[in-house]
Formats: structure tokens, sequence, C-alpha cells
DNA sequence: GCCTGTTAGTTAATCGATTAAACCATAATG
DNA sequence: CATTATGGTTTAATCGATTAACTAACAGGC
């Protein structure tokens, strides 16, 4: 089966090339109406289908997006296994495909930078999930596409910024532990990096506790991995060492499950000896058991405002104007893990 | 920042373009040793990076896969949230990096078919996960490019089939649970279609039954879609109208979830009431509480096979030929939610 | 009748690669 | 010495679009 070209339309319809490419993008103003029409007929009964590649050598349009996923350490993989990034995925893709963009998704290798791939390919534009070294955000700046990054608090003009309110978020957890009676509050995280979203709540967790004249005690901070695995771990070097504590924010649902998993296997009863908050809302916090309180974040409409975002930004051509990051709301959703101690 | 172009490489190597497209491609044996040399250095120094659009023009290859995924009935998303599709993504992923290869991640609208997507980006294969109507299978058999199929069962020279003995799994399932002196065996089940996984599973049941004497009950079957909601309302089903069942078998851990969910809900024990056992063993499944007892399928190797089997149909232009189906293991991991009747 | 403007359409250059074919030394062969 | 290989390199066509520049025809205006 060979390929259609904008030659074979032109044929059929009888005209040159350029008024099929005129009519099939729509520059009508310059074709006569019975013009129109034959071309149409034309491609239409010769099922025409655009090659992209042409095109984007060009006019550098690939409709192409790349996004960008963070990788298990030890394995080349991505981490999908959080369920936090499949969803921003759906929500990205949905809204690409609305618009007739297409995703390229994959990981970045280690100590490798993006911009290969992006000229490659010749990105119209990239959403970065994850957070990377300074390196890496340095060689993003030198390409001339749109960014969206959602994990990371860069203000550059370079970038534009889709997010929470991440320290709010570990505010409005500490304080519901607070307002539940709680004083001893432990906090189970991901590794806290600069300008990180780890490294925001962790200061929402310190100003709920500070507001509430109580003390900051580091040793009541669990900081590795954001995974299962970790939050379990955490969990028995709570029950071992710290029984004075009563609550867990763990800032990743993924992570609380783990809490709750590694205080079962202590011994301990959620929330009747120990109470936990997690972050996401991921789908797998509602069917836990018993059901996860948490701080819910849509992230579908994250993903959907992140694309969204990104192409308008590839359709102002007129220069690039800086951003203003977009901040989506949080809920903390109480189901059945908070303790009230009165 | 402009971009370079090959032009620019063979001027300041002082040779020709098509030297340095023959060094950068490793035509060696055409090219004496200095122009290697020359080549690389400037090519280097210069940092060139090819463009792809236009390799993909003159040679169609566009070292792209297109990967699709099923969506929700409702909205226009994809089905991540079911994580065993993000498994098999991130297999998939891994194993096309590995060979230079880049991912297209979509679904597909309701009704449309893949040809459009696999035209305009000049997709050198595709994987197709989920199941469709006919027509899209017949629409894919039109494209002359390398396809894997993963949940469907269609034996056609056109299709490459990465999957697993489902039949053997819904045996195995069934069979665990008559080991351990189970009679009234429940099915939680999405919509049992003509040649997809679902149907085969059921069949394994069916067989296991059957073997063992005990009379396949209609009504224990209980068919819808494959989501956490419907387990539970199965459970619901199960435990108002049919007391005497003591296991059930989830076509899928999303659904087994949701079966334990709604059992407890209705006041029953897993496993002390009834017991479950789900099947793919996706990550929560060791997270839920009690752990779920499932069949396992490794699905991030089954997507790292798909990907491998689809890379090399793509290097082996001599011809079609015709697909062995490539079948991968299945265990039955027994954690906690199988209860022995002696 | 001459000039200008408008409309509809075509020609041909271009994007950035790949590669068959041509070219040209120089070496080997009869 | 004429002829044929051979190895190294360049020339130029090609892939499938887009689009600036051009042409031709025709309508008005003066």
């Amino acid at each position: 089966m060979k390929r259609i070209t904008i030659r074979d339309v032109s044929v059929k319809a009888g005209v040159s090339t350029a008024a099929v490419s005129y009519v099939l993008n729509g520059r009508e103003g310059k074709v006569s109406p019975e013009t129109v029409l034959k071309v149409r007929r034309a491609a239409e009964e010769l099922n025409y289908i655009p090659d992209f590649s042409a095109r984007s050598l060009v006019n550098n349009k690939s409709k192409l997006i790349g996004v960008v996923i963070p990788q298990t350490e030890d394995r080349k993989q991505l981490l999908l296994q959080n369920p936090f990034y499949s969803e921003l995925i759906c929500g990205i893709e949905a809204r690409l495909r609305q618009s007739g963009y297409h995703m390229i998704l994959s990981g970045v290798e280690k100590g490798e930078g993006y911009l290969d791939t992006s000229m490659q390919r010749n990105l119209d534009g990239a959403i970065i999930t994850g957070i990377y070294q300074e390196s890496f955000y340095e060689d993003l700046k030198k390409v001339r596409m749109p960014i969206v990054l959602i994990d990371s608090y860069i203000y550059d003009s370079h970038f534009h910024v889709v997010g929470i309110d991440d320290e709010l978020g570990g505010y409005m957890a500490t304080k519901h532990f607070i307002d539940n009676g709680h004083t001893n509050i432990a906090l189970v995280t991901g590794l806290i990096r600069k300008d990180g979203v780890v490294e925001k709540r962790f200061l929402g967790y310190k100003r709920a506790l500070k507001e509430a004249g109580l003390f900051y005690h580091p040793d009541y901070v669990f900081e590795h991995s954001v995974t299962y695995e970790y939050g379990q771990e955490a969990a028995h070097l709570i029950a071992a060492k710290h029984p004075e504590i009563t609550a867990v924010f763990a800032t990743s649902d993924l992570m609380a499950m783990g809490v709750m998993r590694g205080l079962r296997d202590a011994g301990k009863q959620v929330p009747e000896h120990v109470s936990v908050i997690g972050f996401d809302d991921i789908s797998v916090a509602r069917m836990s058991t018993p059901p996860l309180t948490t701080i819910m974040q849509d992230t579908i409409a994250r993903g959907i405002t992140a694309a969204d975002r990104l192409l308008t930004a590839i359709g102002n051509t007129d220069g690039e104007l800086p951003a203003e990051p977009t901040i989506m709301p949080l809920t903390l959703v109480d189901r059945d893990t908070v303790r009230k101690l009165t």
C-alpha cells in the first residue's frame, strides 16, 4: 500500500499541490469555492493523510509534546508505579489529543539531558515531572520550546509551573492532627530537596507545629524514598523507638499505605493507636483498609491544566511571556484514619 | 539558537554532506579513516543532533512506536487507573529507549481507527492493548507495520501476540479454591467478549469446576466492567443473595480489591467468611488488607517482551513471518485471602 | 486605451537528511 | 600501454509537505 501524497491529490483534483495545501490548511481565502470542493472530494476519495514529518521539516512544528516521568533508582524504569503519575498522564493525554497533538512519554537517563530528544523530534513543548539536578534545568533553558514543570518550584521566566500549594497541604494535614488533639506527629517523606514539593510540605508541617506551640523534633522526621516499602520501614522505626507518636503524616499516599501496613505489622491499629494522613488522594487511597484520610488534589485536572497551559504557550508566538505559576486547589478528604483524641 | 545541520558539520569538516552521513551512520567502509576522524570531531564540536523528521521522510523509519491503551467508557481518558497498564508501559518504555526508539502513548477515539495516527507519524510499529471492535483490527491489517497485541487473541499472521495462558490462569485460581475445600465459587469479571482475555479465564474457571464434578451456576457469574466499584457492587449482591458462596475469583486485582471492600461493607470477613483470589498481581495487591492471593504475571517483563518482539519484527525486513504467540508464565501467589476449609 | 487592483492559481525554493550514481585519481592486470 | 578495478569522495535527486514570489486574467477607474 503506497502512500497517498499531496501530489496524488493535486493530480486527481486537477490543480497544483499548492492549491491542495491551501485548501487543506484552511487558507481558503486564496482559493475559489469550486476548487475547494474539488480538492476536498479528491482528498476524501483517496483517503489522504498528511505526513507530519514532512510538515515538521518545513515549518518546525511537530505537534509532538514530550512528557518526562521520573525513573526508579535501581532499574531503568519509569516511576509509573506511583499512580500519581498515571493520573497526570491521563489528563495530559486527553487534553493533547483534543488538539491533535501527540505525547512522547519517556524517562531520562541518569545524568543525560533532554536536549537530544527535544531536538531529534522537534518537540513543540514538554511537560517535565520529577526533580532533577540543576544542570538538567540549565539545559532545558537552552531549548526554545515552552516547558511546563510539575514537581519543582523553579521560578524562572523560561518555565511554566502548574502546581499546588504544597506548603499549605503540609500545613493542612498537620493542623488536622492538631485539631484532633494530637501532639506527637511524625513526618514520613521522600528526600527533602531544595525547590522540591517535598520541602514545601515539610515547611507546612513545621509551620503548623510552631503555630500550635509544639516542638519540632528532627527525629520525628523519616526521610527517604517515596515508596510503599519505605513507609513500612518508617512505621517499624516509629513503633519501636517512638511509642509516644500518635500521628503520622506521610507526604505521599503510597508511603501512607506502607505506613499503615508497617504499623499493623508492629501490632498497632490504625486509627486506634496511630492516626495517618496521606497526600495526593490517588485512587488506591479510598481502597485501603481503613480508607485513608488524605490531602486531595485533582491530579487528572492538573494534567489537563498543564497540557492546556502548554498549548496556549505554544500558540503564543509573540515572545515569551514570563510565567506566573498556576496553583490548583487542595482539599482534605476526611476518611477513616484519623482518631479524635479528646 | 539555530539548528545545526549536517551541512554545518560538512563545512566544518571540509567534506561533503554525503561523507558526513556515511560516517554518522556507520557506513565507514566507504570512508577513509582520517575523514571519519574529521567528521567525528566536527560533529562533536558543533554538538550535532540529527533531525528525525528529515530522516523519516527519506527512509520511512521514524523510530517511533505507537502504544495504545484502552479508555474509560464515559470520559475520554486513558485507563491508566488500572496499574496493569502502567506496569506494561514501564516495561515497554524501558526496552524501547534501550534501542533509541520513542513511544507515542495514546488512546483511540471511540469508533475511530488508528490508521491516521500511524500514517501521520510514520510509525515503525505498534503495541495495542485492550479489546476493540472487529473493524478496528481489520483496519490495522491494512497497515504495513508490525503490530503486537496484548489483550486479545486474534491469531492472524498480521499480528504478533504476547500473552499469558489466561485459560490456565482461570483454572489455577479456581482449582486453588477447590483444593482448599470450596465448592460454591463465584466469578466476578469484566465483560466476556469473544477472543478476549476474560473469556479465556472464564473457560478455565468452568474447566476446573467440571473437572472437580461441581456444577456451573450461571448466576454465580457477575459480569460487568473492570473496576473497583463493580467489584464492590458484585460483593454486595453476593452477600445479599448468595450467602452460600465462600469463594470469589475476580479476574482482575482491581476488582478483587473492590470485592473485599464490598464484603466488608456487608459484614463479611475475608478470608474467614469468604475467600478471594485476584488476577495480575498489580503492586497494590500486596498492599491490600489482608494481602491478596492472586495469579501473578510479571507485567513489566511482559511489556519488555512485547517491545522486544516488536523491535525484532521491525528489524526483519525479509517478509512477514507469521507470528507464533509468546506466552508468559503465571504463578499463583498465595497470600492471605484464601481460607482452608477442611 | 492605459494603468492599477484584485482574484485564482502555479512555479519553484525550501526544510534536513539519505543514497544511487557519477567522478576521479591511482593501482593492478593482461 | 591501454584497460579494468578500486577506494574515496562529491553531485544531485529524492522524500512530502509549505509558502514566497510570480503569472494571468479580468474588472474598474480615469
